[in-house]
DNA sequence: GCCCTCAGGTTTTACGTATAACGTCGGATC
DNA sequence: GATCCGACGTTATACGTAAAACCTGAGGGC
C-alpha cells in the first residue's frame, strides 16, 4: 500500500458493508451471535477481507485499556539461553492469548536507555533477568505487574520471582569434583552483579567448607570469551599451587577456560578439570566435551510467563525452583 | 502501585496543578513556549512527578497516528548474529526517536504463528531477516513499510533490501583455498530457503567452475551444530576421493564438521580444511581457530534501520552492499 | 387487542492524548 | 481612545475501537 493511502478502518468497512461500525465491531469480534444475522455477518467479513482491513492496534488497546502484551528484559543476548527462556514464554503467552515483547538491554547504547521508549507498545507487564542491570530501575518506575528471573527472592520485594536451582547445580559439580579427588579449585566467576552469580560463589564456598583441606582462588571476568581468556591464564599462571579444577560461572568462561588451558600447554581434563553452566551447544561442540549444569531455559521462560499471569489474574504464583541438573562428560577427570 | 488503584492521567494532572487538560500536554510535550508561564509549566511538572505520571501510549499512539516503533524480525537466537544486528538497528533507531521491538520467529512454535499478535504493538514499520521465513507471508499482508535484511533484490518487489555481500565472502573463502591447492571441495550448505544461503551456493559454484579439474560435493544441513556433525560425517565418509576442503554456509556448521572431523579421525588443518561464515566468538574459541567470513553484524543492523527510516521518509534508501572479509586463522592448510 | 420477547440491528459514548481554534486581559502604538 | 498584539491560557475536537444503551418491527401468548 501506498504511503499516501490511509488504511481503511472499521467505519470503511462498514459503509461498504452496508452497515453501522458497531456491527462491524461485533461480527469481527466474533460478538454477533443472536445479533446480527448469518447473511449480514458474511457480508462484513468480506468486505472487510476485500479492503484489506486490520484493526488499529493503538485504538483498540485504548479503548480496552489493555495491550495483552509483556516484556521480556533480558541482557545482551550473546548466547542462546535467552532464546530459549524467550521461547517458553511466547509459547505460554500465545496460549493465552499474549504476546512477548524481547528487550534485550543493548551493549554500546548506555545504561541510561529506558526500556519503555523502546517498546512504544503499552504493556501489561514485565519478565525481567537479574542480569539485565542496567534496565531494573527503569522498570521498578513503571511500577507494572513484574516477575524477576533469577533473583534474590527475599530481595526483590513485592516482585514475583522465579528461579533456577543453580545452587543445587553448583552443589552438584562442586561434589563430582570432590568425588573424582580435587581439593584445590579456580573459581572463574561473573563480574556481573546478579544474584544469580552470588549464589554460585556462595553454595561453592560453603560446599567445600564442609571438606577439610581444600583450596579456592577466585578469578572475576565478564562474561565472553575473551574475557574469560585472560582471566584464566592470570589465574592460573599465578605463584603458588595450581588449582586441579576450574569451576565457571557459565560455559563462555569454560571456553575462555579451555582457551587458557592451550595457551598454557594444560592438556584439560588430565592437567585440569573443567565445569561450566547453561549447557549451551558450545559445551559439546567443545574438545573435550564440557561438564556443565544443564539448565532448562525453555522451561524457565514457561515458569516465568505462568508467574506473571497469576500476577495479572490476582493468583499466588507456583512457587518452587526448578531443578537443574549436572552433565558430566569428558572435561573431568581425577587429578594427576 | 496496586492493581485496584488506576494510574494517573494527564487531567489527574492537569486537575492537581490547577490547569487544563491542554496545557498539561502542552508542558509535557514541550511545546509550551509562549504559551504556558514557566511558573505554571513548573507546577505542572512538578504535579506530574508527584502522581507519577506516565503517558497512556495506546492513546498517544493513536492520536499521532504513529508510534515510532519498528519490528525486526529475525529467525531464532541461537547465536549472536543477530544480536549484533538488533544492537546496531536499535542503536540507530534511538538516535531518531524510534524504538525496535524484537521479534524472534519462535521455534517449536509453529509457523501459523503471526508477528503481528506477538507484537501488539502498532507497528510504523519492519524490518526482516529473509531467513525467518515462517513470518514473511504475514508481513506481506501487513503492507507496512518494508525492509528485508540479506534477500533477493530483484525477487522482493516493493521492499527496499540491505545485503552483506555475501557473494564476495564465498569468492574470498574460495580463492583462499583454490590459492592453498585445494581442488577437492564439500560444501555444507544450510538447508534453509533463503536468498542468503542460495547466493553462497551459486557463487561457490560459479568461482569453482573457473578452476579445470575442481570436484563439489554438496550436503545439507538444519543449521545447529548436531546436525551439521551428521551431515558433514556422512559426506566425509561417503565413497569416492575424500573432500580435502570444506566451505560451510555459517560457523555452526563448521563447528559440527569439527566434531565429524574428531570422530572421523581426521585431522584439521592437515587432513581437512574447514571454512565458516559469520565469524562467532565460537570461531576463535575452537581448535584450531577457524578460518571465516567476518560479517559486520552491527553494521548490517544499523543500515537496515537507516533504510526504514529513509523509506519512513519517502527517501530512497542509500545502495550498496555491506564489504565482508575472510578472516584467515588455522583451520585452512594446503592439502596434505 | 395488548403486552412481551427477541432478532437484528443503530446510536452513542468513552478510552487518554495532542493540538487547532478560540478567548481574555494588560499594555504599547498611532 | 480605539486598535492591535503578545502572553497565557481554555475549550473543543479527533484519532479508531468496543460495547452499553437504545430502537424497531414481527410473532406469540393470553
Amino acid at each position: 500500500m501506498a504511503r499516501g493511502s490511509t488504511r481503511p478502518t472499521s467505519r470503511d468497512v462498514a459503509q461498504a458493508a452496508g452497515v453501522s461500525q458497531a456491527a462491524v465491531s461485533l461480527v469481527l469480534g466474533d460478538k454477533w451471535r443472536g445479533r446480527v444475522s448469518q447473511a449480514t455477518a458474511e457480508r462484513v467479513r468480506e468486505a472487510a477481507r476485500d479492503l484489506g482491513y486490520r484493526p488499529n492496534l493503538a485504538a483498540r488497546n485504548l479503548r480496552l485499556g489493555h495491550t495483552r502484551t509483556v516484556l521480556l528484559v533480558v541482557p545482551a543476548l550473546t548466547t542462546e539461553f535467552f532464546a530459549g527462556v524467550y521461547t517458553g514464554a511466547a509459547r505460554i503467552a500465545a496460549e493465552h492469548g499474549f504476546g512477548v515483547v524481547l528487550y534485550p538491554s543493548p551493549e554500546g547504547i548506555g545504561p541510561a536507555r529506558d526500556p519503555f521508549a523502546s517498546a512504544q507498545a503499552a504493556l501489561d507487564g514485565v519478565i525481567a533477568s537479574s542480569m539485565a542491570a542496567d534496565a531494573l530501575t527503569a522498570i521498578r518506575g513503571e511500577a507494572l505487574p513484574l516477575v524477576m528471573l533469577d533473583s534474590d527472592p527475599d530481595g526483590s520485594l513485592g516482585a514475583a520471582t522465579v528461579n533456577l536451582d543453580i545452587a543445587d547445580g553448583i552443589r552438584q559439580a562442586a561434589q563430582h569434583l570432590l568425588s573424582l579427588g580435587h581439593r584445590h579449585f579456580l573459581h572463574l566467576a561473573a563480574d556481573v552483579p546478579s544474584w544469580t552469580f552470588e549464589v554460585r560463589a556462595q553454595e561453592l564456598a560453603a560446599r567445600l567448607a564442609e571438606v577439610p583441606d581444600t583450596t579456592v582462588r577466585t578469578a572475576r571476568s565478564p562474561i565472553s570469551i575473551e574475557g574469560a581468556l585472560a582471566a584464566a591464564e592470570a589465574a592460573l599462571s599465578a605463584p603458588g599451587a595450581r588449582p586441579t579444577a576450574v569451576i565457571c560461572d557459565d560455559d563462555q568462561l569454560a571456553a575462555g577456560t579451555y582457551k587458557a588451558a592451550r595457551r598454557l600447554g594444560l592438556h584439560i581434563p588430565d592437567d585440569l578439570s573443567v565445569t561450566g553452566v547453561d549447557d549451551l551447544a558450545l559445551a559439546t561442540a567443545m574438545d573435550p566435551e564440557l561438564t556443565t549444569v544443564h539448565l532448562n531455559a525453555e522451561l524457565f521462560g514457561e515458569r516465568g510467563m505462568r508467574a506473571l499471569l497469576a500476577v495479572l489474574e490476582d493468583r499466588t504464583p507456583e512457587s518452587g525452583n526448578i531443578p537443574v541438573q549436572l552433565m558430566v562428560r569428558s572435561s573431568t577427570a581425577p587429578p594427576r
